[in-house]
DNA sequence: AATTTATTTAATAGAGTTATTAAATTGGAT
DNA sequence: ATCCAATTTAATAACTCTATTAAATAAATT
């Protein structure tokens, strides 16, 4: 399985996409890889073979493994939370513009459906990686936070809204979008839902999600 | 660092607990490894340096590494399981039984706090580790899913709760129960939050879930 | 066409992994 | 005291992994 006679062959082959640039190539395989696996279960190795490359290659352009993970996780924790640090002022109702917001954060996992995944794995887990990202967002971001508590806690005063912490509020936004993905593999691979009936499932989710967030802040006196 | 004079008495400093029994020993520091960092990122080598031991003997003892996380990954999700697979037949309302349900859940949670980690590495990553589970489960549970969603759809039918899918609605509380915990590393080492702390967060968490779950399933008829 | 630069590969060092084996040690039972 | 079985260790085979290096090939520039 060594010595095959004709190794370029081979590569083009596998490379495909007559895309001739082997840096993005390897950069669109070991993103693939990790969202799959998570960063310690891939090796350099995998990653040349999904590409089509020696192995050597992937530390040409990258250096260290290290290096091509962290560009990757950056990517994609910033489109993660990209949802959660931009604000809507329209002049549209407060519960509107909230209902919009966790569709879109829904819709966007849909698009990402490996980000909690990666997010679990090497965020929660890796102590480095947090301290990088943590001090990073949490300043850029306060001040998106602070109106969104603002408005909500106005929202309550007039009594249009159960009392509840913003944080708590945002934190069960997050945890009923996030869950179903986690959920997905075994649908998938132990129910055997196909693509149809997984995308049907999570317009309902997300429709679920939406219906139990509005229905749990209507304030409680009839 | 290898050729230490006297090996046993250092094992035994380190092994301490007057526990004699080695293997005991390996199975709790394995458990703590696992739990802490997942399968892959924990050597044998590891575990035996934390029980006091030789590498080879947590061979010995478990032959191989799958079989020692197997033992100690089956104990931990059945245990995860077990207040999902556990009917109150009392003759409280409903409500109050749901309510329970829902607290007992949070609770072994905080017994446990590494379990939901556990679960998404290894049960949700792991395709081969997933499929002997689940059958396992789902015939063991069905009955007492049966029971419930009865129940549920009954007092919906009643009027007494907003229509709503039982599996929703389990989805709802596991995803908001374990979310917390998933972020509690975050908590602890960010935001530099002491033991007391979390549990006082924690317990404010659990009271807010129970608030959200049966606040959403107040009927939308004021 | 010749030369430089960029890309890619083969080979390998060096560290770490699991698992096995044979030998050493320990603590009873005889 | 001796023997025996259980426990524990040292040594090592047989991998796999990351990263580096020197050489080969392809592409671009002069």
């Amino acid at each position: 399985m060594n010595k095959d006679n004709n190794v370029s062959t081979l590569r083009q082959a596998q490379g495909a996409k007559l895309n001739n640039n082997m840096e993005q190539q390897i950069l669109q395989c070991a993103e693939e890889l990790f969202l799959e696996k998570g960063f310690s279960l891939v090796s350099t190795t995998d990653i040349a073979k999904k590409a089509g490359c020696n192995q050597a290659l992937v530390h040409y352009y990258f250096r260290t493994k290290e290096n091509l993970f962290q560009q990757i996780f950056q990517a994609k924790f910033t489109k993660f939370l990209y949802i959660f640090t931009t604000f809507d002022d329209s002049d549209e109702p407060f519960t509107t513009r909230l209902r919009k917001k966790i569709e879109a954060h829904f819709d966007l996992l849909i698009e990402n459906r490996q980000i909690p995944f990666l997010i679990v794995n090497e965020l929660i887990l890796n102590e480095e990686r947090r301290s990088a990202l943590v001090k990073n967002i949490y300043n850029k971001n306060l001040e998106i936070y602070r109106r969104f508590d603002h408005e909500l806690q106005e929202e309550i005063q007039k009594g249009n809204i159960r009392p509840i912490s913003t944080l708590d509020l945002l934190i069960n936004i997050v945890s009923m979008n996030i869950i179903i993905f986690f959920m997905l593999p075994l649908l998938e691979s132990q129910f055997n839902f196909d693509d149809e009936e997984i995308a049907e499932l999570l317009q309902q989710r997300k429709h679920e999600v939406v219906e139990t967030i509005m229905c749990s802040l209507r304030p409680k006196n009839k």
